[in-house]
DNA sequence: TGTACATCAGTGAACGCGCGTTCACTGATGTAC
DNA sequence: TGTACATCAGTGAACGCGCGTTCACTGATGTAC
């Protein structure tokens, strides 16, 4: 599905230039405010009135509020997904161990939570109160799961857990678990530890290879 | 604090033996239907015709809806925080090794997210949501890891990890994050493994220990 | 034991606010000939 | 190159719905003498 398909169904293709930079102006507007305030303290008026623009304006371009936010979520779920494509890619750790995998992959999980924490928590809220849209958010936790386990599964013999796919799946809930809890809700079991990223990164890490059994 | 000083913030209280009743009634359906739907999706008059009463009633006990949810929540907190100071006994766990205790404790932990996760869910959902309601509600799992942690630490000759305080915390956060992923919201993570409350334990438990560097 | 009065408890229709959505209208852009 | 017309884009006031909250009123319970 190419990007203008997706798009399709939550928005109204755009026919001129004015239109599409209009569009633009709508998306980033609402990307902003919403990982500021969330999505239900965000009203369409004040997207509209951020981007220069006028509520009949948004509404010509959306069927209603919630093609925004799915839109936003399309267009995070685009360059999410080519950047854990690109990450995850086998090819590029051939050569290293676990170890060195998981510490990388998770501190590039604990920066991506740092520089997007705000629309990541808006989509974790919208799928907590809302169970229709956890099938698209799961998307893309799936999709990075799937290529985890994958590249962690080429070096099973590393792994001492007795079902590792099993140990690698349930790693990432632990990991995505930990990271929502601290990055996105400000975990207080954390506030009095000074709990800086990297620190987190380390003891994340640690967990996760602890659990797989890996020296 | 007594339960009736804490639910004086909240409830003004009632003065004859019917509008006490008309009060536990009250809290009863709202706890029911709040589990069932959330708060926000839970109207104050379907609570009071649910509780065979009426919206007039409702605002002659509680100052506003929110303070249900607060009155709710001690209730919430009575309750859990005494069945923690029980379970978690010093004397208790005396003659057990941490993999006894961990277990224990994480079996437990699943059993009450099992049968009280609907309410649960609801204050977790509102601390996400709401930031002010973040200090009270963390009380409760701050309560449960200080006792853990106090427990881990008299074994600490059992524990390899580096810095045992902060893996006893940091291990509460990673055992709490997945229940909430995998139990209150349902992650599709583990959807497809067929994760049962027994595997789902034994591995928290598995992963907790693990971490801890515990044999 | 009865009566008067004060307070508590309860009822549910009406009110009002916030906010998503619509709509009548104006202006801009593209196309046909 | 100019004119007429169709479609696209945009405006913002007005509408309406859901739901929290209020309020005028009725009934029940307790107290004083």
């Amino acid at each position: 599905m190419t990007p203008a398909e997706a798009d399709l169904q939550w928005v109204r293709p755009p026919q001129q230039t004015r239109s599409q930079e209009t569009l633009e102006r709508l998306l980033d507007a609402a990307e902003a405010l919403i990982a500021e305030k969330g999505f239900e303290d965000t009203p369409v008026a004040e997207v509209a009135r951020r981007a220069g623009s006028s509520v009949g304006a948004f509404y010509s371009r959306f069927k209603d509020k919630d093609a925004l936010f799915h839109a936003l979520y399309d267009r995070w779920l685009e360059q999410a997904t080519a950047t854990t494509d690109t990450t995850l890619d086998s090819e590029r750790w051939r050569s290293a161990s676990i170890p060195e995998l998981l510490t990388a992959v998770v501190a590039f999980l604990v920066t991506v939570y740092r520089e997007r924490g705000g629309l990541i928590r808006a989509f974790v809220v919208r799928n907590h109160v809302d169970p229709d849209f956890q099938a698209r958010q799961q998307r893309l936790s799936l999709h990075i799961s799937d290529r985890l386990t994958a590249l962690l599964l080429e070096r099973q013999s590393e792994i001492r857990h007795p079902h590792p796919e099993r140990a690698a799946r349930f790693g990432m809930i632990l990991l995505m678990g930990a990271l929502e809890s601290v990055m996105l809700f400000g975990d207080f079991r954390s506030r009095d530890q000074n709990l800086d990223d990297e620190t987190l990164a380390a003891e994340l890490t640690l967990a996760y290879l602890a659990y797989l059994g890996v020296n």
